[in-house]
DNA sequence: ACTATTCATGAGTTTTAGTCATGTAAATAA
DNA sequence: TTATTTACATGACTAAAACTCATGAATAGT
C-alpha cells in the first residue's frame, strides 16, 4: 500500500521545506541557490501530487495551510534523518572492511591462524588483524570484533558463546615412553614432568585418579607457555598435560603420544567473546565459521585410541 | 554542516535499497518497473556519491559490503517514514481547516457560542462546529477536537484538564421575590422551587445548609433543560438553583436576583476534554482563548452581593 | 562445449529541473 | 493619487538527469 504512492523528488521537497520555514520563495531561492521561479514551479508540483494547497497565496505573500504546516513539520525531520543517514555512509566511506580478531596467544598460532586460510577464502576482501590476548579486556575499547576466550563463563561487557570444553591429555615423546615403559598411570608419574606455570594443578590432578601414587607431583620443569611445553615434550624433556587442540599436529605425526586422559573437572571451556550488540556481517560468518571448525575436531578427538 | 551534504535523488536511493533487499539488480529492476542498466547506473551514481563500494561484485552477482548494508538498512527506514509523510499528506489533502467543539446543550447556547465571534475574529479561516452532547463519548470516533465537559474527572481516553468549578446559586425574578419577601434562606424554601431532573439532589443539599428547614423540598416543577428553568425563573414560576455562567445575562439585567449560594460539595467541574496526544493548532489555540475567557469571568462571579 | 544468466557500458531518447523574460497584483514610497 | 518596488505565476527554452536498447564480458549450470 505506501509502497504504491511515490514519492516526490527530493528537489521539490527541499523546495517546499525551504519555502515553508521562510514563508518566502523568494528567499527559499535564495538559500536553494535557485531562482523563484524555479521554486515555484516545485511547490505547484507539489502542490499537484498532493492533491491540497499548501500556501494560501495572500497578497504578493504566501502563508501556510494546515495541510501545509502538518507536511512542513514532517518532512523537516525527514530530510534531516536522511540527510544524517547520508552524511553518515559519506563518513564511513573510507573505512576499510576489516575483522579483529584476538585468542590466547598458542591457541592464536596453534590452532586459530593455520585455519584462517580457509575462512579468507569466503571473505577473499575481508582484511585479518590477530592479536594475542591472555586475559578478557574491552572488547569495544580495542576495537576487538571476536576474541577466543578461554575460562570461566564470565567476562564482564562481553557476550560469551561456548565453543568447546577443553581436553586434557597426557602425552610424552615416543623416545621417552620406550626409555621408560608406561603399562599404567602410576608408571606415567615417575617421568620428568612438564608444568605449566599457569596451571600448576594439572599434574596434582591427574594424580587424584591414580591408586597409591605417592610422587611429588610439583617435581619437574615449568613453562609460562603451553607452545614451550609442546616443545620440551617433542625433545623428550618430559610427560607433558596440555590441550588436544594445541597439539594436533603432533598426535597425528606421532612426535608425541597421547598417553591418558586429564579430567580437570573445572568450569572452564573455550568460549567466544563478542562486543554487546549485533555483529556485523564479517564476523557473524567467522563466528558461524569457527564453530564448524570445532565440531569437526571434537568429532575426530574422542576417537584416539590409547597407546596401551 | 548537515545541511550542505548533498542528498541523493530518490530514484538513486530506491534503485539502491531495493538492490540490497535482493542483492541482485535484475530482481530490484523488476520491482521497481525500471530495467537492469538503469539500476546498475543508479546504484554506480551511489557508490560516486557516497565514495565507496556499496556493492562487492562476485561472479555474477553482487553482495553487499559491510557499508552498504549499514547504509540499507538505515534507508529502508528513512524511504518508509518518508513515504508515510506523504501519504498522510495525499489522504489529508481533503480536509478543509476545521475546529470541531462539543458541549452540555445550555451551556454551548448560553456561555459558550456567544463567545465564539470572539474566537472567529482571531482566526478568520477557521471553520467551526459545535456539537450538543450531555455525556462523555468517544472524541476521535466523533471527529471533535474540543469539548467542555461537566462532570467528574472520569471520561476515558481524553485528557481532560480543569476550566473551573460550578458556581451554583439560588435565583428568583423580582417580581417572585416582591411578591414573596425573602429576608433569610428559609423563606426561599417557601417559594416554588424549579427542579432540573438530572440534578434532582440540588434543593436537598440547599435544605441541609437552613437551620429548622421542614419544607419538602420535592415539591414543584422540574424541567430536563436548564435553559428551560432558566426560563421558568425569569418568568416568576419559581425560584431555582442554576451555575452561573448560565445567567449571566440574566444576573446583570436584574430579571433574576441572586438569593444565596449553593454549596454542593461534590467533585463535579468544567473540564476540557481533549483527545489524546498533540493538539492541532487550532485546538490549542482554543484551549488557550477559553481558559481566558473563564479567568476573566470569575473575577465577577465573588463580588456579586446579596440582596438582603 | 554449449546455453542461460547477470552485471557493465556505449549510444541514444525521454523526462525533469531550472533559467530567462514577462505578466499580474500587492505593498510601499513620494 | 501616482510612481516604484516587490513577489508570485507562467510561457518558452536550455541543461541535466533518468532511462532504454543493444551489446560485451564473465559466471554458473547442464
Amino acid at each position: 500500500m505506501e509502497r504504491d504512492i511515490p514519492i516526490p523528488s527530493i528537489s521539490v521537497l527541499r523546495c517546499f521545506e525551504a519555502a515553508a520555514r521562510y514563508q518566502s520563495f523568494t528567499a527559499a531561492a535564495e538559500e536553494l541557490g535557485l531562482t523563484q521561479s524555479g521554486v515555484s514551479r516545485q511547490v505547484k508540483e507539489l502542490e499537484d501530487q498532493i492533491g491540497a494547497s499548501l500556501f494560501r497565496r495572500e497578497g504578493r505573500g504566501i502563508r501556510l495551510t494546515h495541510a501545509g504546516k502538518t507536511l512542513a513539520d514532517s518532512l523537516f525531520s525527514d530530510l534531516t534523518r536522511l540527510r544524517r543517514t547520508i552524511s553518515q555512509a559519506v563518513a564511513a566511506g573510507e573505512t576499510q572492511e576489516l575483522l579483529s580478531l584476538a585468542a590466547l596467544p598458542t591457541f592464536a598460532t596453534r590452532w586459530l591462524v593455520p585455519r584462517l586460510k580457509d575462512f579468507k577464502i569466503r571473505r577473499p576482501n575481508l582484511d585479518l588483524m590477530v592479536y594475542s590476548r591472555a586475559e578478557p579486556f574491552d572488547l569495544v575499547e580495542q576495537g576487538i570484533d571476536v576474541a577466543i576466550h578461554f575460562g570461566t563463563n564470565d567476562w564482564p561487557g562481553a557476550k560469551l558463546t561456548p565453543l568447546c570444553p577443553e581436553d586434557l591429555v597426557v602425552v610424552a615423546s615416543p623416545a621417552l615412553v620406550e626409555e621408560n615403559p608406561v603399562s599404567c598411570n602410576a608408571d606415567i608419574l615417575n617421568l620428568p614432568l612438564l608444568h605449566m606455570t599457569s596451571r600448576p594443578h594439572l599434574w596434582k590432578v591427574f594424580q587424584k585418579n591414580v591408586p597409591d601414587a605417592t610422587t611429588h607431583v610439583q617435581k619437574g620443569s615449568y613453562f609460562d607457555q603451553f607452545s614451550m611445553i609442546i616443545t620440551a615434550a617433542v625433545s623428550s624433556l618430559g610427560a607433558a598435560i596440555l590441550p588436544t587442540y594445541l597439539i594436533e599436529v603432533e598426535l597425528a605425526s606421532g612426535s608425541l603420544i597421547d598417553l591418558a586422559t586429564v579430567e580437570e573437572g573445572s568450569d572452564h571451556n573455550y568460549y567466544i567473546a563478542t562486543p554487546p550488540g549485533e555483529l556485523s556481517p564479517p564476523a557473524a560468518e567467522f563466528v558461524s565459521w569457527i564453530r564448524k571448525q570445532v565440531s569437526r575436531r571434537v568429532g575426530q578427538g574422542a576417537k584416539t585410541p590409547k597407546p596401551w
